[in-house]
DNA sequence: CTTGAGATTCCAGTAACTGGAAGCCTTATA
DNA sequence: TATAAGGCTTCCAGTTACTGGAATCTCAAG
């Protein structure tokens, strides 16, 4: 399989995919023209990677949650944990856009959004007191 | 004021604001000894970008802020579309992240995370069925 | 006079791609 | 057979918003 079959299987663009492999993600063979030659297991290891960074793994979990999806010996405690670490960094990230959110759509609730230049939402980023 | 202070008091580590001189979104005069010379306009300006940034909005949406800030003629409406943009950014953003959480919690608590290698986890990202 | 704190500039690295240029390789068509 | 289109290659640069570090300079205190 050349690249642009692989990308449209996988969903991944050509472009990210060659960046896996720069970054040792895959390491698909060349064939005699210098084209990279993709194999089925290839393949399976892009749309693993797609799923993954679609969970909003990093990369470095990925390549974490790849070595231990081809180790046989591996402990699901070890890929929990993984997962775990990275649920509550979503819960954090949640909760900071959360009170982001809160803040701002009071601020924007109380503009009343017209061609006059009074404005609470500048008023409260330039620190004036009530 | 020199940078140490200005950092103090409006909590904008000294790295960030020459960062922010960098790209022009404050431009302290200079004393003699080559040090940054802030009024406090300069300081009121750098807590106003650090309160905005609080809030999530980027360095472009900052320097729009600033600069409807600073203008007396401004329509309110105008600060209330960025800020409106900016919330429905961050609504996106935290409905992707809980969906996110929704399939990955799902994924956690069906893996028991002992010693077996059997998970749940590394099935789904792998693609298999059911 | 020396020492330490705080200031300066400049370079590089972070995360994960993405765009674009220049140039092969392959295939279809005129 | 010439050529044009499309896919592939590599390499360089840009994105966001800083942050760390090195080498050097200035200033105030002892």
């Amino acid at each position: 399989m050349n690249i642009g079959e692989v990308a449209e299987r996988s969903g991944i663009p050509p472009k990210t995919i060659r960046y896996y492999e720069d970054i040792g993600l895959v390491r698909p063979q060349r064939s005699g023209n210098g084209y990279r030659a993709f194999r089925e297991t290839d393949l399976h290891k892009l749309a693993f990677l797609g799923r993954a960074r679609a969970l909003g793994f990093s990369i470095d979990d990925c390549r974490n949650l790849l070595s231990l999806y081809e180790d046989e010996n591996r402990e699901s405690a070890q890929v929990k944990a993984v997962a775990q670490e990275h649920l509550s960094a979503i819960d954090d990230k949640i909760a900071q856009l959360q009170s982001m959110r809160e803040t701002l759509s009071h601020l924007v609730r109380s503009c009343h959004g017209d061609d006059r230049p009074d404005c609470p939402i500048l008023s409260d980023l330039a620190g004036d007191k009530s």
